[in-house]
Parts: structure tokens; sequence; C-alpha cells
DNA sequence: CGTGCGATGTATCGGTCCGATACATCGCAG
DNA sequence: CTGCGATGTATCGGACCGATACATCGCACG
């Protein structure tokens, strides 16, 4: 999954580990605490063994010299490469089980803009069949174990019972979106401050890349 | 976090690997998959060697002999011991930051029955804290950062932060109903099929033991 | 002027847990 | 009587985390 991610932010533009953890912390936040520097360092070097990914030459163009006073320390700035991008493009391209958990599910959605319709909706329908089945386990329990059960654990039940069916809710508009349209805004009026309005969703080919 | 779990299964009777795995997987069904026989197993061993759970004799008082034609073959029961017990008591009733994030919290309110009502308190405050942070996390980049992101990470965001929203008003409940009441039931409708009543919550002190 | 603290930055180590795999027994349907 | 699905125990490699260590940079506060 780390190697999903990274693979994918590396893509946008080059980082380094610190850089890449802060990216890698916006762009999942909605699914994962930060990442582990005790994750993300091993798995870079992996990566980079593998030749997926290469270092980059540190000093931007615009360094006015400053030179090596200070010994300019270390900063290792990694580089996708292109052995990198098709490994990504296999990688976001098929789904296994593992693509349906909570994480892997994250993962995968999280990077919908470089993934094709036909595997978008592999993915929204796999991962609803997944949350339909955890939603019937738990539905069971509640149903005929509910007598063994304390009410603390029942109460957990029936808040985790809650939060399947409002996700396969939002996976059904996620599919009709998807399958006749092209956005991936869900039309409901979200239920935090409303002022966030979002219209023009980039049809999903190819984004731009920008850097400030 | 298994070892809590463990711990507070044989608590209420022994059992094998086996079983254990089926009522782990009831009870916390609504927070994590089954939990993995490459955990559950090392773990047993781990508890063995520290002297809080032991094994005890199969062959239980019904078996009308039927002796050892086939050899009787292994099926390892495991019980808690005196140490397990207090074990589980300072395990349930310390809270540090792991107590706090997704799975962690889970567990410990899976055994509130267990726990005196300050512990509980204690719990979910520090688990709403943490929700409050990760729900503010995600408005900010919601707000600075959505110019950055493409259309469907920032659906998972909004997605995320709905879940967060959620859950702190869950809490809140909780927490007031743990202030001045007992019950651990939220009086809110349930979106599910309604025919479940639950009154009685039983008053947290000790819970009887029932085996079928 | 300095000094110390919070953010930036790289790195390792032990431990927990998962997924795949192997293997053996039991009850029962075909 | 044969095979298959549920029951049952067990190990191994790998992914990821949390704690920890250490070094530099900029700047606020005295």
């Amino acid at each position: 999954m780390l190697e999903l991610a990274i693979l994918g932010l590396l893509q946008e533009s080059p980082m380094h580990g610190y850089e890449l953890r802060k990216e890698l912390t916006a762009k999942l936040g909605a699914i994962r605490a930060a990442i582990s520097y005790g994750s993300l360092y091993p798995t870079l070097r992996r990566l980079q063994a593998a030749g997926w990914i290469t270092e980059a030459a540190e000093t931007p163009a615009t360094a006015e010299e400053v030179p090596a006073l200070t010994s300019r320390r270390g900063r290792v700035v990694y580089k996708i490469t292109a052995e990198g991008k098709e490994r990504f493009a296999q990688l976001i391209g098929q789904a296994g089980p593992e693509t349906y958990d909570d994480t892997g599910f994250g993962v995968h959605f999280a990077f919908f803009a470089r993934t094709d319709q036909a595997t978008r909706l592999r993915i929204l329908e796999g991962r609803r069949r997944t949350i339909e089945e955890r939603r019937e386990g738990l539905r069971d329990v509640l149903g005929r174990a509910a007598e063994r059960l304390d009410a603390y654990t029942l109460e957990l039940q029936r808040h985790g019972l809650d939060a399947c069916e409002r996700e396969v809710r939002w996976l059904e508009e996620l599919i009709a979106n998807e399958r006749s349209g092209r956005a991936p805004t869900v039309p409901n009026p979200g239920t935090a401050g409303g002022r966030r309005d979002n219209n023009s969703p980039p049809p999903p080919g190819e984004s731009r890349k920008e850097r400030p």
C-alpha cells in the first residue's frame, strides 16, 4: 500500500522523505493516521533497490551558490523512474481482496484521478461488496447473538452498522455517478460548513502538475 | 490490543483458539476484520509464557467416555489465571494515546462493561479529542489545500470529515449518558431495522457469566 | 548577542499483526 | 465409501508502527 502511495505521489513531483510524509498525510488523512518514518524510509530504500525510484540531485537552480560553507547537509530527493511509472500503472490497475479493505481502498481511491474508469468501477463495486458483507455480519450479531453481548458491545456494533450503511449509500452514489457522468462529486448537501462549492471537476484524464 | 481482548474474553469462559477467534470476530466485528491466526497463536503462547493464561484440561464432564479410540486429538483450551485477571484490570484501567486510535478505542469500548465509570469517561473524552483533531486536520486540508487536490481525493476527505463529525456526536451522547445516567444506549432512533429494544442495561458492576 | 526551542530532516530497532500456507480430524451428504 | 466443508493448530516472511537517536535551521525572547 505504501509502495503504491509513494509511487503515486512522486509522479506529481520529486520529493524528499519529510515532504513525502506530509503530502501522504494530506492526501490520506481521511483514512489513516500519519505514516511512520519506520515504514517510510525502509520502503523508499526498497523502491530504490527495485529501480522504481532514484535519488535526484539537490541544489535547485535558484541556489545562488552559498556553497559548502556548512557542507550542504543531507536532504535526499527522490524521483520516479520510467519503470516506476510502469509499476504504478500495474499496481493501480489490478484489484485483489486487499484493494477492498479500509486502507487499501482508501489509497486506491485517492489515486482515482490516475485510474481508468473501468477499474474505478470495479474497485467501487468490490468495496461495496465488502462493506455489504461486513454489514450483514453486524446485522447477524445484532439479531441472533444480541442477548449474549452487553449493552456497550451492542452499541459499538450499532454504530459500526450505521457506518456501513452510510458507506454503502456513498458508494452507490459514486457508482451511479461513475457509470453515467464523470464527476466524483456526490450531490448530497454536505453536513459540514457548506461554503465549499467545487463545481468544475476535472474530466479524469491526466492531471496537470504544478508546484509552487 | 490482542492481549487485552484475549484476556477479556477468557474472563467470560475458557476457550480454545478457534472459538476465541470466533468470539473475537463477533465482539469486535464493528471495528476490525477477523483476527489472523498468525497473530492469535503466537499471542496465546506469549500470554501463557507470561503466566496470564494456562492450558485447561479438555474432556468436559458430560463426555460419556468414548475414550482414546481415536486418541483425543489436540484441542487446547485456555483459561485465565489470577495474575491474568490482574493484568487485564491494569490494561483496562490505564489509557495512553494508543487507547484513542480506532482499534485501541474499539477494543477498550467493547469491554466497557468491565471498566469503571471514571475510566470510561476518560476514554470517551480522549477519543473525542482525538477525533476532533482528525476532523480539524481534514477541515484544514479541505479549506486551505483544496485546489491542490483532485476531485476524488477531495471527495474522500469529505466523506472522512463526515464520519468524524458523526462520531463526535455519537461520543457526545455517550459522554452525556455516562455522566448522568447509566445506560450506554444512545436514544437516537436507529437507522437499521428497529425491532431491537434493549431496555435493562446491566448496571456495570460485574457481569454474570453463562455458557451454553 | 546568544541561546535555546520548535520545525525540518534522515535513520534504525524491536515488536505487533497479517496473509499465505500446511496439515490433520470430524460429520455428513452423495 | 468418498470426498468436501467446518473445525482445529501451527509457522513464516513481510508490512507497518512507535520509540528513539541525532543533526541542522531560523527565529523569538531575554
